[in-house]
DNA sequence: TGCCAGGTCATGG
DNA sequence: CCATGACATGGC
């Protein structure tokens, strides 16, 4: 499990307060970079706007900013007394120091959290993590955007905006997605995925399995169920697994982290899959999850870079 | 213009 | 087990 701050985040105070609750709500925060985190390939709904980011959470529309290195804030459409559920999604609670002490003392992993200081897990809604990584199947990322996007707009419900603010849209609920056919799925630009996520939708909606049920479970029972949902093998169940249930053990193991792998741990030759699987699930320690998204982002920025500096098109070995 | 993209699945050594 | 190709679609 995450290792937990010792003293609260949360820091009230009245910027608003018409009927008890408030618009705009600050957080203290340490070692905490909310552009980095929302940003990093975790969620997909998130844009800039305003010096900040806006996005659905919750079932709300909200703009977050960090004004400063130790605070966040919040603005919400409608006025809001409990703020948990924003608590929660961010992981404020969590110790990012205490977290990466956990991780092994090599140099790979020294380096990432060096160059990426304040890159945080965020704990998103199971379902909407689910959809939205059956869709991100050999997809870039800013079109796995523009999927949900259009599946937003299509199938979700329209959220309070603050005055004259464009209208925002929920993650369509399961049952929605269940009810649609696939040639309107297909509309939406979803490919070969149309049918996975619609088949997916039937299942979840029918709790099986149960989405809520995967946090308390252990991490090879909540894979195992997972990975019966049509178009859900073990890279989209981590994903699940680990940025929406809590599962910080989970090790998604996507192109990008392949990379990384062969390049800074076995520079010499390729193990085969099941050695790489076996090195993941023993190597990195209870926060695996997090030496991933570390590694993730690393090897992105640098093959980035590279590309850039080298003036090339082409990919990298 | 063609190649590749946060994979999964079915098939054949 | 492991390797290979199909699967839709769009950006660079």
């Amino acid at each position: 499990m995450a290792a937990r701050a010792s003293s609260p985040v949360d820091n009230p105070r009245p910027p608003r307060d018409h009927a008890g609750g408030m618009l705009i709500q600050r957080f203290a925060v340490r070692d905490y970079d909310l552009g980095l985190t929302l940003c990093s390939g975790q969620a997909f709904r998130w844009t800039p706007q305003d010096g900040g980011w806006e996005g659905v959470v919750h079932g709300r529309w909200i703009h977050l900013r960090q004004p400063d290195p130790l605070t966040l804030e919040a603005r919400v459409a409608q006025t809001e007394t409990d703020w948990s559920w924003l608590t929660r999604y961010l992981r404020l609670n969590d110790s990012l120091p205490a977290m990466i002490e956990t991780w092994p003392h090599d140099p790979p992993l020294l380096e990432a959290a060096r160059a990426l200081p304040g890159l945080r897990l965020l704990r998103q809604d199971p379902w909407e993590c689910l959809a939205s990584f059956i869709l991100s199947s050999t997809k870039q990322i800013v079109q796995i955007r523009q999927m949900i996007g259009l599946l937003c707009a299509r199938y979700g419900t329209a959220l309070p905006t603050p005055p004259d603010h464009p209208p925002a849209w929920s993650f369509p609920q399961p049952e929605t997605l269940a009810a649609a056919s696939e040639s309107d799925l297909r509309a939406c630009r979803l490919g070969f995925r149309a049918p996975y996520l619609q088949q997916s939708a039937r299942r979840i909606a029918r709790r099986a399995p149960d989405l809520a049920g995967l946090a308390t479970q252990p991490l090879p029972e909540g894979r195992r169920r997972l990975q019966e949902l049509p178009g859900v093998g073990r890279k989209i169940a981590d994903c699940v697994l680990l940025f929406a249930c809590g599962h910080d053990a989970a090790f998604p193991v996507d192109v990008w982290v392949l990379r990384a792998l062969r390049q800074l741990y076995f520079p010499r030759r390729a193990p085969t899959p099941a050695r790489l699987l076996a090195f993941t699930e023993t190597h990195f320690g209870p926060c695996a999850g997090l030496a991933q998204q570390y590694l993730f982002e690393y090897i992105r920025r640098t093959t980035a870079l590279a590309r850039t500096s080298s003036n090339h098109g082409r990919h990298p070995s």
